[in-house]
DNA sequence: GCGACAG
DNA sequence: ATCTTGTCGC
């Protein structure tokens, strides 16, 4: 099968750019039902990583089930490319998921990208289904501090477009920044990732898998 | 050339 | 991301 990692930096660059190039943000999923969170999380000696897909019910945010992956990373950490460094992982993880997800949020951006393809846009189009990226911190762009009220947004802009949004998701607390992955709109991502979130400040599906990478990390060793 | 840089 | 103790606050 088609190995992600095997490609220059350089290569890659230029692949994105081509890529992004076939995005579709706009409309917005038919109807949600399922919902699913993906991470990634890291052993230090061998680069191995711990891929999880949590599925959970949406709005009401109801665990499902989860799948997970483990595997050796081949591909370091380059700001701009991280689709490869976790691409390969994350899509063998997927193929094991036999339910139907409506919506996918990556631990990473969409759009919001140098060259448009942050990692929720690259792998949503691979598997051709709707994703959205959710970022903990600002990569680049501007944006208006959103007002400081659970639900408060703010548009994130880049190069004189608007890339996503800057979303408080609690009352005092720092903003995510959501931006859309594939097949799905500024407006909607962010309406989405905000139902997905109950008491913390990240969307419950990324928690979850967060978590679950962890958990599957502390157990055996590969 | 210099500084920044998702996870 | 990961390495790590205590600590302020609901």
């Amino acid at each position: 099968m088609e190995r992600l990692e095997n490609i220059t930096p350089k290569r890659a660059r230029q692949q994105q750019k081509e890529l992004a190039q076939k995005l579709d943000i706009t409309g917005r999923p038919q109807s949600i039902r399922v919902v699913a969170g993906i991470d990634v999380a890291y052993h230090k000696k061998p680069p191995t990583g711990f891929a999880a897909v949590s599925l959970l019910s949406y709005p009401d945010m109801t665990p499902i089930k989860t799948y997970t992956e483990l595997d050796i990373i081949g591909y370091p950490y380059i700001p701009g490319l991280l689709g490869y460094r976790e691409g390969d992982l994350i899509l063998s993880a997927i193929e094991k998921v036999e339910e139907e997800v409506d919506v996918f949020l990556f631990d990473g951006n969409g759009i919001a990208h140098p060259r448009r393809l942050g990692i929720a846009s690259h792998i949503g189009l691979l598997i051709d289904k709707p994703t959205i990226g959710i970022g903990k911190s600002q990569l680049l762009g501007q944006y208006k501090d959103p007002g400081s009220g659970r639900g408060s947004v703010s548009d994130w802009t880049d190069q004189g477009e608007t890339i996503g949004t800057v979303l408080r998701t609690q009352d005092d607390t720092n903003p995510i920044f959501v931006s859309p992955g594939h097949k799905i709109g500024i407006k909607e991502a962010s309406d989405i990732t905000l139902k997905c979130t109950k008491e913390y400040r990240i969307p419950e599906p990324i928690r979850m898998a967060h978590q679950e990478a962890e958990k599957y990390k502390d157990e055996g060793d590969i």
